[in-house]
DNA sequence: TTAGGGTTAG
């Protein structure tokens, strides 16, 4: 009696309590618990159950298994899958897949794994959660591989299965035969296996794929609009994945944070200011979402309104990531605001993150632009040490710069047979920038062929290259120049400036009087340039080395499609209002200098966006100080 | 019990 009360004594509360109750009440109260989320209490009534040899059923521990995910810990996970593979209680596959499930969830893939190969019967939920998890932790091939050997094995893949793998696929030959078997078995009209296949199609760049797919939905929701929109974003077609959103919003689809970063991603593309403080007011419903936050940032950076970046950034931005520094940093060194971005990256080191590899090239890019040569060496030089980022490609292209537009060109080449990295296209096009401010035409010929041997489509440096021959009379290289266009199939692309006037996109194209307004147009840079050469202006037709990429010699120079947007700008827009303009080609020297007297005449600011660099014109002067 | 969409450079 003695050993009874003291053994008593020595058992926790609970055991006494349960000792006392029935079998199934113990299997009861377990259950009771694990539905009222209780897991102390839970765990507890479990271990008596093991000593008791006792079970409950599995949906049960499907749900204390979902309460360890959110209220606890790996280690009563654990436990129950301990006590549910006890005695020689054997589990049915559904409790498996949940355990299966936990494991994944807390990021054990290897003991996931080992489950899974000890499982007597694999279903398609126990393949797919494999397949997720794989998929999830970066391993592609791991889940392609399971996909096979689930078919291998005779487990047909459903939805789940298809949406999981879609994004795995590693070649676009892959993906089409996924998309085939998918439809054999009817499972294309599933909106999860849509918006996988249209993310999949758009990570390609196969945007008429992605289309195809999006526009066979009969019923859809709003992450299959997401998935269309934001794919054409991300591939450049801004104007299609505008279009959308408007389709979208005539469905009666409100756009979230994901929609609307898309949104802001496609004006970004296509400098559409006006559009994307529109899409601001919709973005302060969100005012906590860092990614959409980021992307407006980008946007006001990339569509020249470094006032518009710097309120977002210091004002309405509680929380900034590396992302949110990083864009501010480029935006201000690409709109020629050298000494502000390398302030700005001073006050990260002291108070931001860490800097990533975009950021140093952001730093690097503002050294380059201001012709900080010895500090561009330094950050260059130290990046390693300082921030732990071995310099890329791209890092090396904004030294090349840098030596580029000091003049020193030989060192500049001297480094591209120096670096680590193979040149691509885009390091000799950066020589070949710097060969033309600096007019030396044996190393532009010697940047052009490289660029060519790597991108045999790049009209605008055939062109260059056919000028530079012309120039000096070798009209057998201009030949061989032209020839080898026509057997490629490189057209010249005609030079396209756009501008924003009451909401509408005005497009000017070299040659093209489509414009309702053109004549009017025409006869105002008549008198515009009438009123510039009263001032000193000189046409300038040199183009061998000025015209990178296209707007040529025999066209019309007063003509260019950015006097042409300029001039509509001066006639459309109110004094005070920035003309703000976005090129598909390189500016030329002599829209540079009409833009440059433009801006000091008539006292307005102009902002060319090409696609290389910003040039903000005010009071006679280039925020890219000519270098371009 | 298993699934899909958004941000910095180039």
């Amino acid at each position: 009696m003695r050993r009874a009360t003291s053994m008593l004594k020595l058992a926790p509360p609970w055991l006494v309590r349960f000792s006392s109750v029935s079998a199934s009440s113990l299997v009861d109260e377990f259950t009771k618990f694990c539905y009222q989320r209780d897991l102390p209490r839970a765990m507890k009534a479990m271990e008596a159950m093991q000593r008791n040899r006792l079970w409950a059923d599995a949906i049960t521990y499907s749900e204390l298994i979902k309460c360890c995910l959110v209220r606890g810990g790996i280690e009563q996970g654990r436990l129950v899958h301990e006590h549910v593979f006890s005695n020689g209680y054997e589990p049915k596959t559904f409790l498996i897949n949940t355990l299966l499930n936990m494991y994944v969830k807390f990021g054990l893939l290897d003991e996931a794994q080992k489950l899974f190969d000890e499982m007597p019967d694999r279903n398609v939920v126990s393949w797919t959660t494999m397949i997720s998890a794989y998929s999830n932790s970066s391993l592609n091939h791991m889940a392609l591989e399971f996909l096979i050997l689930m078919l291998r094995e005779g487990v047909r893949p459903n939805m789940f299965t298809y949406s999981s793998v879609l994004r795995d696929c590693n070649g676009l030959l892959n993906l089409r035969q996924l998309h085939a078997s998918l439809m054999k078995v009817g499972l294309e009209s599933d909106v999860f296996v849509r918006s996988a296949l249209i993310d999949t199609y758009s990570k390609f760049g196969e945007q008429q794929d992605a289309l195809n797919v999006f526009n066979e939905m009969v019923t859809g929701d709003l992450v299959v609009w997401n998935s269309i929109i934001g794919g054409l974003a991300q591939n450049s077609d801004g104007d299609e994945a505008l279009h959308l959103y408007k389709r979208m919003k005539r469905a009666g689809f409100a756009a979230d944070q994901s929609t609307l970063t898309s949104v802001l991603r496609a004006c970004t593309g296509l400098a559409l200011l006006e559009l994307g403080r529109q899409v601001h007011v919709h973005v302060l419903k969100f005012d906590q979402d860092l990614i959409l936050n980021n992307a407006l940032l980008d946007m006001y950076c990339k569509c020249g309104s470094l006032e518009d970046a710097n309120l977002v950034f210091t004002r309405t931005m509680a929380d900034k990531d590396v992302i949110s520094w990083s864009t501010m940093i480029a935006g201000l060194a690409q709109n020629g605001f050298s000494t502000d971005a390398l302030k700005l990256f001073e006050s990260m080191k002291l108070r931001g993150p860490k800097p990533n590899y975009i950021t140093v090239l952001g730093v690097l890019f503002a050294c380059s632009h201001a012709g900080l040569v010895n500090d561009g060496w330094y950050y260059f030089q130290s990046m390693k040490e300082l921030f732990g980022i071995d310099p890329g490609r791209e890092h090396y292209g904004c030294i090349i710069d840098l030596l580029g537009r000091a003049g020193k060109l030989d060192e500049a080449v001297k480094l591209i047979h120096e670096m680590k990295h193979e040149p691509d296209a885009v390091t000799w096009r950066i020589l070949l920038g710097a060969c033309r401010v600096h007019k030396n035409v044996d190393l532009a010929i010697y940047a052009a062929k490289e660029i060519l041997k790597l991108d045999p489509t790049d009209a605008g440096t055939y062109i260059l290259l056919s000028n530079i021959y012309a120039n000096t009379q070798k009209w057998e290289d201009v030949a061989e120049v032209r020839r080898s266009m026509r057997a490629r199939g490189v057209k010249k692309e005609p030079g396209c400036s756009w501008i924003e006037v009451s909401k509408q996109v005005h497009a000017f194209i070299l040659g093209d009087n489509s414009h309702p307004r053109i004549e009017d147009i025409k006869r105002e840079i008549s008198r515009v340039i009438q009123r510039l050469v009263s001032v000193g202006y000189v046409p300038d037709t040199n183009f061998v080395l000025q015209d990178l990429e296209g707007e040529q010699m025999e066209d019309s120079l007063q003509y260019h499609s950015e006097k042409l947007a300029i001039v509509f700008g001066l006639m459309s827009l109110p004094k005070e209002k920035t003309i703000r303009i976005r090129k598909n080609l390189r500016i030329c020297g002599d829209c540079h200098l009409f833009a440059k007297l433009v801006a000091q005449l008539e006292n307005r600011v102009i902002v060319i966006r090409d696609p290389i660099r910003y040039h903000h014109f005010q009071e006679g002067v280039c925020s890219c100080g000519d270098y371009w």
